[in-house]
Order: C-alpha cells, then structure tokens, then sequence
DNA sequence: CGTCTTTGACCGGCGC
DNA sequence: GCGCCGGTCAAAGACG
C-alpha cells in the first residue's frame, strides 16, 4: 500500500511543509493551539479517562511512535465516543510571517474564512491571494487507537467531504465544526498501517466553548474526574494565548483535585509558563514538549 | 422538518 | 503546461 515506514501524516503533504523543528512552533501559537484542542484530548476520556496520560508527545518526530497505551473496550456502538486510547500527539503549525493571533478567535482566520467563503469569492486582490497563500492554519494531529473513526472531543462536527486517499486502503473524512461562526475543521483518517489507529487532524482554532455531546456519548460520563466533565465547565475562550494552557494547566493539576477555574488571564502568562510540572506530573507534562517549558 | 451523511464534481496547489 | 492529488462544495438522500 504505502510507506510501511510512514504512517499517513508523513504522507500528507501538509506535513512536509513542516521545516522548522516542531518546538520552535511549540513556542509559538502552536501552544495555543494545543491547548485549544487539548482539552479535548480526552478521545480516551470515556474507556480510559483513568489515564489521561496515555496522551503522548513526539516533538521530535512528526510521526510518533505508535506506543502501546491502554486496552480499548470494544463498544464503539452507541455513540462515537471514544473507545479509545490516543497514542500520540503531533502539533503543527506551519506559519509564515503572519502568525496567527492568539487572541484571534471568531471571525478571525483569515485563511479559514478563506476555504469557505473565499472559494467562490469574485477573485480578491492578488496580494490578498498570495497571502492567503502563505498562511497555513495551525494543525494539531494525535493518533488515536480506537474503533470509532470520529471521536467525541466535546464539539458537534458535521461532515462535509470524505475522500480516498492514496497509498491507504482506508478514506479520510472532512468534519467541520457545527459552528457557524467556528472555523475548525479536522481530518480523520486510518492509519494504513495499523488499521485500529486513527489519525485525527485538527485545523484551526474553536472560537466557542465546548457544545456538550448531543449526541449522548459522553456526557453521560460517569466519571466526574474525567476530562469531559471538566470541560463543561469551560468559559467562554479567551484571547489571551495563554487561557487555554491555565486551563489545561489547572485541568492537570484538577485531575486529582477539584476543577478550578483561571480566575484571571492576562498578565499571567509567565507565571503560568513557569509553572508548568514536569512532564511526569500529569497531562500537561504529557502534552506539553520540554521546549515550550523550559521558557 | 431539521440535521447529518453520502458522494460526485469542482478547484487550486504542487511536482514533474 | 499537464496531470495528480488534497480539500471543498453542494445536491440528494437518510435518519430521528
């Protein structure tokens, strides 16, 4: 089929773009851009919410290594709730001169807005095109290894596209975010060589917080330490770059506490990184790449 | 009836 | 310039 060495990502042309080192990124909005999703990094909350720390890194290598985590239920049914363990994270931020603003949330994304308006937009401006060009979104892509292909990360996706993909056996499926003033959308796809492994890409930034899970799956978590129960208490996002690494922050710390809500989040962004626990500690420790603490 | 999925067509980027 | 491929659109159908 396909690269037995490289899994699909590697295969993505959008990941070639990735010339920088994946911690010079980490440095920037990419942080933010994890946090954003990372909350949501609880694809294993429901089978697996006991080990948020099967969330994995791989900084150093855009493919991760697809590490054993925890033993998956085999109850995808009802819900695509996750009967899942993510196994890894990789974090792109393919970014050019204009980085995005981290504060930039809603209406911002130029590029975002692009894809959908802009696609049938009366030709814009060349120096608009090129630039529109030049700016990729900010990707977030963890393997998961799960049943389900679409995993419930607290937002309502509808699906807009699914393709055959080259050199996999399996399709890749177009989600974008139900909401209309939200730009993210997200990949998923199997990886072709282990078939059990789902690799999901998220592009973009939510501009709202989680919408619950209508669909039943999670919700219902029983677990109130699990990461879904947390994220229902989310408030609104916040422009400060940094919200999102508190809360994850906090939700870390949370995991064995109660939730506590970022009181304030301007200014506090030194604190905050200095704060950061050790990677052993806990799932920001997981999540979060030595290079982005060490700051 | 509203929401979501499916699916073929279309478009743009990129490599050759 | 051409062809391939990824990504998106949008109509139609399915479902609750």
């Amino acid at each position: 089929m396909n690269d037995p060495e490289n899994p699909d990502l590697t295969n993505d042309s959008s990941w070639t773009q990735l010339t920088a080192p994946d911690s010079h990124f980490f440095h920037r909005d990419t942080s933010n851009i994890l946090s954003d999703f990372a909350w949501n990094l609880h694809a294993s909350s429901q089978s697996d919410h006991h080990h948020p720390h099967s969330l994995r890194f791989d900084t150093t290598s855009r493919v991760p290594s697809p590490v054993t985590t925890t033993t998956l239920p085999s109850t995808p049914s009802s819900s695509s709730s996750a009967a899942a363990a993510a196994l890894s994270v990789a974090v792109t931020d393919v970014s050019t001169s204009n980085n995005l603003p981290a504060n930039s949330s809603s209406s911002e994304n130029p590029t975002e807005n692009s894809t959908a308006s802009a696609a049938k937009a009366p030709e814009p401006p060349k120096e608009k095109k090129m630039a529109q060009k030049r700016i990729r979104q900010p990707r977030f892509a963890f393997m998961t290894k799960s049943d389900v292909d679409n995993l419930e990360d607290g937002y309502r996706w509808r699906k807009y596209g699914q393709k055959a993909v080259k050199n996999s056996p399996f399709p890749r499926s177009y989600y974008r975010c139900t909401n209309s003033r939200c730009t993210v959308k997200k990949r998923v796809e199997r990886s072709s060589e282990d078939p059990s492994i789902v690799i999901t890409t998220y592009k973009g930034q939510h501009c709202h917080q989680t919408t619950g899970f209508p669909r039943g799956g999670i919700l219902t978590a029983h677990d109130p330490s699990s990461f879904t129960s947390h994220f229902h208490h989310l408030p609104p996002p916040l422009p400060n770059p940094y919200y999102y690494q508190e809360l994850l922050h906090q939700l870390h710390r949370d995991d064995t506490s109660s939730l506590r809500l970022p009181q304030s989040t301007t200014e506090d962004e030194p604190a905050f990184v200095s704060s950061i626990n050790p990677p052993e500690e806990g799932l920001l420790g997981d999540i979060v790449p030595q290079t982005m603490r060490n700051t």
